[in-house]
DNA sequence: GCGACGATCATCT
DNA sequence: GATGATCGTCGCG
């Protein structure tokens, strides 16, 4: 039933900023304690391993923390930001590489009644998956998913057809880097233009 | 719709 | 002991 599912060379690419655009348009789904969710990606960041001064493996850096990043990709890597909110990355590359996608927005499709009970916050639906800590609560993921193989049957991405035409991906700054370094102003986001469950534009 | 601000704690130094 | 790849609330007008 899953035979859409991304395949394990396509996170193996070397490429994790073109992985980044490439996913924007892909359809990402949990399911996790019999609940069924799906959602759109529409907003991604690139994080590029050791010379990214933005990346948690900035020049070789590696701890308990960010340990998978350096796995082979197709696996997550999940981590907490700011103490409460958790975060979701798509780790790529080959083994050895530390480069990661983080997920900053999702456009729901499946199980938004589960969305909205595990959020329990706003009964605005375009709210629902808008900001990676967001996205991640109403998937009903957390730290405790790290390092999941992204071909399981927990949690995993396919190429539904949809086709958002190049022009419509936006690049621009990643949010929220408290950083010195050119790296700040590199447009390593991505977002689909015009789109309502962006988190943010510009 | 936007800016300011406080929450809150795992992680690293 | 300091710091975040953030979020929700409040006040504004």
């Amino acid at each position: 039933m899953n035979e859409q599912k991304l395949p394990l060379s396509f996170y193996l690419r070397d490429d994790v900023v073109q992985i980044s655009r490439d996913l924007i348009g892909k359809q990402i789904f949990t399911y996790l304690d019999g609940l069924l969710t799906s959602a759109i990606i529409v907003e991604t960041e690139a994080y590029r391993g050791p010379e990214d001064k933005g990346s948690h493996a900035f020049n070789g850096r590696r701890t308990a923390r960010n340990d998978i990043m350096y796995y082979a990709g197709g696996v997550t890597y999940m981590y907490i930001c700011y103490g409460i909110h958790d975060m979701l990355n798509i780790v790529t590359g080959p083994e050895g590489t530390s480069h990661a996608v983080l997920i900053r927005a999702l456009q729901p499709v499946d199980g938004l009644d589960i969305m909205r009970e595990r959020r329990a916050v706003y009964s605005d639906d375009k709210r629902l998956c808008k900001g990676p800590g967001a996205l991640a609560r109403a998937m009903g993921l957390n730290k405790t998913h790290n390092g999941l193989s992204l071909l399981g049957d927990q949690i995993w991405l396919e190429d539904r057809g949809l086709e958002v035409p190049e022009e419509d991906i936006v690049a621009s700054a990643r949010i929220g880097l408290n950083i010195d370094s050119p790296y700040k102003e590199i447009p390593w986001r991505f977002y689909i233009r015009g789109n309502r469950y962006v988190s943010k534009w510009g």
